[in-house]
DNA sequence: TGGAATTGGTTAGCATACTAACTAATTTTG
DNA sequence: CAAAATTAGTTAGTATGCTAACCAATTCCA
């Protein structure tokens, strides 16, 4: 009501810019065999350069474990990863790049890179630099808990919540953890 | 390679900035029975103020026709819509807002706007705008159809290899069209 | 005007991601 | 050390979106 023009289609323009991005990319990889969320995943194992557990993988895909086990199993299932008991920790499954994956894991980031360039081209680096910075502190924000805020107590409140129940989880704060990135 | 860090992580921002602002969205609609897709429905069935036909609402919401069938029968299902058959256009479904929704969608569309100030509070107007420039330059470029490049023919190419194929679609360009938004 | 093409809607099948709830293994703690 | 809590992974069920393939109605045009 207040706020004026800008403030009003933003979500749709950054939820609209998404969606087309990932859709290019999804048509460029497709004759790879490969999808924007399969790429994704191959890309940070092999930039990890070693095996990753898959909440680590988690982590760095920002998207929470039980995604990445149907995305892992469809990745197995097609030759790209392999997965193996860690000997040290007998819960974990050591996740890593298989030979299919190792032989176009190039292509596949020239191809991301190359689409990069092509969406980006004749847009001045300061207002890109300006654009991620007004996106870095929104994400920053939205990914902040809401709980965390309004009382001043953080997370021991949190803990204390918690005292009283059972050992399930399942009220409104379950497994967190997986989705934070950069921001500390 | 050769590019630099401001295009190096563009991508992953954008996603996750639009991915951490859906889930935040969601989180706070929950609670009122709704989803983020759910209430753009609405809020575009409402700024319309009028009956939409489906195709209408896909071209609105930015998403393929069969991806609104669900969503409206899942409207529909929870007594947030109503769907008749037009009397001008047999093809035709006119949808419109319920009871239930009427009542509700200034305060959904409250909510929506308050997380958007709250997401971008302290952002300086002009960032704001640049920000939206570029997203917008993204998104138009990404929108284009490659075939459309590369050779100087654009739609009349598509409409000849049409003709000696059947009535079906289904080569690699079908039902295009509804996704089309403000880009003229 | 009558067949061809287009348009609106649907179904089927898949991909991606979520939350809730569970098992098994490990770590923390009283 | 044993109980309690946490962590890694999984399954079940759902939401959202896509493409391919179709039907029915309408519009185009030769």
């Amino acid at each position: 009501m207040s706020g004026g023009e800008t403030t009003e289609t933003f979500g749709l323009l950054l939820h609209g810019t998404a969606r087309a991005w990932r859709q290019k990319l999804d048509q460029r990889l497709k004759p790879m065999g490969l999808s924007q969320a399969k790429w994704r995943t191959l890309m940070h194992l092999s930039l990890a350069g070693d095996a990753l557990t898959q909440a680590e993988i988690a982590a760095r895909l920002g998207v929470e474990e039980p995604s990445v086990v149907t995305l892992l199993h469809r990745l197995e299932r097609e030759d790209w990863i392999t997965r193996s008991n860690s000997l040290r920790d007998r819960r974990c499954k050591m996740v890593l790049l298989g030979r299919r994956a190792e032989r176009v894991i190039t292509q596949i980031n020239s191809t991301a890179e190359t689409l990069r360039h092509e969406l980006m081209a004749g847009i001045p680096i300061s207002d890109l630099q300006t654009c991620m910075k007004v996106l870095a502190s929104i994400r920053d924000r939205a990914d902040k808990d809401d709980r965390l805020r309004s009382n001043g107590e953080g997370a021991s409140a949190r803990r204390l919540a918690r005292h009283n129940g059972q050992t399930k989880r399942g009220d409104s704060n379950p497994r967190k953890g997986a989705i934070r990135r950069g921001s500390k």
